[in-house]
DNA sequence: GAAATATTGTTAATTAAATCACAGCTTCGA
DNA sequence: TCGAAGCTGTGATTTAATTAACAATATTTC
């Protein structure tokens, strides 16, 4: 089927992680003062091919200048039309301790669309505490703060055992967007995107194709 | 074409990381005196269909007792035999900074067929101490200590700057399967098994369904 | 002990993602 | 000014992953 560049239309999965990580390239292209970048260039420097550069680009309806490349700007101002929203989103990181400490202060450092305006916990020395350059708030005061700070996107970073509960408040509590760093699987309604990340699994998905390579 | 449960063939990807997930639900089954288990029971545990389930324990070559379920100490013995190697698999975490740390510090506490036994480092405040339970070596010892200790896996949590330089080391050092934090994609020869995540990409890509909606 | 029910294992169909193949611009060099 | 070369944009094809469909089989019920 024909795929237009409707500006309502969403794109695959997959397109919109390469998006995100082509964007980043290209800032660092620009940064080196590079003006323009072929779909092969580009492709390599991700592990992939100019095919599928040229297919992603396609999907948000950018066409380059032909023969001279991608026009880095442009492309990077355009990833942002499809990626970004206009005034940013904020986000909540739920489970102050060392992974969401690492991410928070990793994440806080850039600048960004996507902003971390909340922590939560309920451990009672960190609450009402600045960790990582953010506030905590105690997790009872969750639906409050959501609705006053308009987050629509949270971190899960709490202890397996308060997962399933947590993430229920936080769909209660009007959240639109979920990333689940805990090893239990959630079960969130449709209209919440949820996102779970597994380190576990990734490391025994690496140590199984150490002992049985492909081929 | 079909599938035979040959012990030599490999198994899809997504298969591997939904077998390592089973398990852990799994294990708390056992835990909890649970015997026998229905594959539409293992999927509601994870967001998935009965099918999937059947389809991923046919390739393992599973079967189980008609209509009582799978022997849930069984399962949970046959996936250790295709996911494990049977004396265990070495790794080492390379920049013990904030994510690695976490990582040790959360990994350590498992007992599992993969031990982490060795860290490394530039930063000389951290050489030769045992950080997260795990003793820190100069990076420049790398190769020697991957050798002595058989280390075959790595998890690569340095600063992106120095992502590319440290993960040739590694690949030079003979190791066979990396896990990459960074947020710089890396180009390893075909027989090292590559897995990237990355978190900032994972976000927006979040902040992007939660802004549009898949229908 | 026959019919109804529940559940598996597997083939076939569908859907989603990646890749191939090539026509069509643009620029360049002669 | 014309042909050759280099890249892009996209329809067609292939491949991989998921889902549907159902026959086979064990268990329960009456
Ligand atoms: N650390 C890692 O690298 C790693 C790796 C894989 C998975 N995980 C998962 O991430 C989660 C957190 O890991 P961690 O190492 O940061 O653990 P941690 O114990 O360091 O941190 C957990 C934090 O959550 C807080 N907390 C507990 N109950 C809470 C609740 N109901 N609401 C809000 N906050 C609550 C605790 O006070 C603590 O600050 C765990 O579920 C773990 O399975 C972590
Ligand atoms: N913290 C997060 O949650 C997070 C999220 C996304 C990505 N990352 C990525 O993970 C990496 C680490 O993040 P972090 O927050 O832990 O950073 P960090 O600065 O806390 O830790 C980096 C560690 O690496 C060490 N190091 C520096 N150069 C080294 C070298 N050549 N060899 C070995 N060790 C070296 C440093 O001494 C430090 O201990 C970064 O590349 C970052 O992009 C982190």
């Amino acid at each position: 089927m024909h795929q237009s560049n409707d500006y309502f239309m969403t794109l695959p999965e997959r397109t919109v992680e390469r998006l995100s990580e082509y964007r980043r390239s290209l800032l660092q292209c620009l940064e080196e003062g590079k003006t323009h970048i072929f779909s092969h260039e580009l492709a390599n420097l991700h592990h992939n091919t100019a095919v599928q550069v040229r297919r992603d680009i396609m999907f948000i309806g950018y066409t380059s200048m032909q023969r001279k490349g991608y026009d880095v700007r442009e492309l990077v101002d355009v990833i942002g039309e499809i990626l970004d929203s206009e005034m940013g989103l904020n986000v909540a990181v739920i489970g102050i301790g060392n992974l969401g400490r690492a991410f928070t202060t990793y994440f806080v450092g850039k600048r960004s669309k996507l902003n971390i305006i909340a922590t939560f916990d309920v451990d009672t020395t960190k609450i009402d505490r600045v960790i990582s350059g953010v506030k905590c708030y105690p997790l009872s005061r969750l639906k409050e703060v959501v609705e006053t700070h308009q987050i629509s996107i949270a971190i899960l970073t709490v202890p397996a055992d308060s997962a399933s509960e947590v993430a229920a408040q936080l769909v209660e509590a009007g959240i639109k967007g979920l990333m689940n760093f805990t090893t239990i699987p959630l079960n969130v309604p449709n209209e919440v995107f949820l996102d779970e990340y597994d380190m576990i699994t990734s490391l025994e998905k690496v140590a199984y194709f150490v002992k049985s390579p492909r081929e």
